[in-house]
DNA sequence: CATTGACTTAGAGCGCACTCGAACTCGTAG
DNA sequence: CTACGAGTTCGAGTGCGCTCTAAGTCAATG
């Protein structure tokens, strides 16, 4: 596959996918004798997998880290998995703070509602369960 | 209190409050009759809901809507809050696609645990084996 | 009176992660 | 043969959110 259809497969832009190969996050695609990158199937795997690692906040010199493990091969899983065990670490202790904040903001929001009722009367109101922000990424809360 | 203690109190840099008042997150501060700015401790608790908007992956530019409603005022709690409301669907959002991808961390992990277990990652590392000798930095060419 | 240190301003610089432009080469369709 | 579209490289540009520098002012202390 040319880097055209892996770039539509993959949800990457193929600037993005050359830029990853330049900087070592993608491994140094196969020529076809016209020097246009031929890819395996199997790379939307790890691309997949590295937006995981980029939807959760990993930096991308961390996936460099990660990706040289994994170029490495044999004996690198220890390190790997450690360096996955971290990360999986700060990725709840994000969401514990994001759900902290989701209290604070609720708390705004009653006040709001309670003001709001007194002021201008609750008309708006309905708006936000059907007003749903339009699609950004992927899987919606509740 | 000065802006130094404001900084100390507030977790903030002096820089970054006086950025923050220059784009217009923090209101004008009053000055003293040498030019320096005097703020009242009210401050710190706008500063914290700044906080807390910025955590939740709140960008710069709609801080700024509603820091112009809030100076605005009377008349404006409606749309404050149906903006509150619209940044907490996306707030949301975001934990649950955190959480969908901790799933897939602790499947990888699991994969990495389990004795002798390589799984997807030995079948990606023949296949950049195979290639050329993939340059982890800089692939230059011509 | 000199020094210190906290403050002031305008504006430049930085790190991150792309994103795009220019100039070029190929392979295929008409 | 020519035109087109998809690819190639190098390198510059972008947007965000700070972060820092330079040059200067000011009040209090030794």
């Amino acid at each position: 596959m040319k880097i055209g259809e892996l770039a539509r497969r993959s949800g990457l832009t193929a600037h993005t996918i050359r830029y990853y190969e330049r900087i070592g996050l993608l491994p140094y695609a196969d020529r076809d004798r016209s020097s246009q990158r031929d890819y395996d199937a199997s790379i939307l795997t790890w691309i997949e997998f590295l937006g995981r690692l980029k939807t959760t906040g990993m930096p991308i010199r961390e996936m460099l880290r990660y990706a040289a493990l994994r170029e490495q091969g044999a004996g690198t899983e220890p390190e790997r998995r450690a360096q996955l065990e971290r990360h999986r670490e700060q990725v709840r202790a994000r969401i514990a703070e994001l759900n902290a904040c989701l209290l604070v903001l609720d708390t705004k929001i009653a006040g709001y509602a309670g003001a709001g009722n007194r002021i201008e009367d609750y008309d708006a109101y309905q708006r936000s369960r059907r007003n749903q922000p339009a699609r950004t990424r992927q899987a919606r809360a509740r």
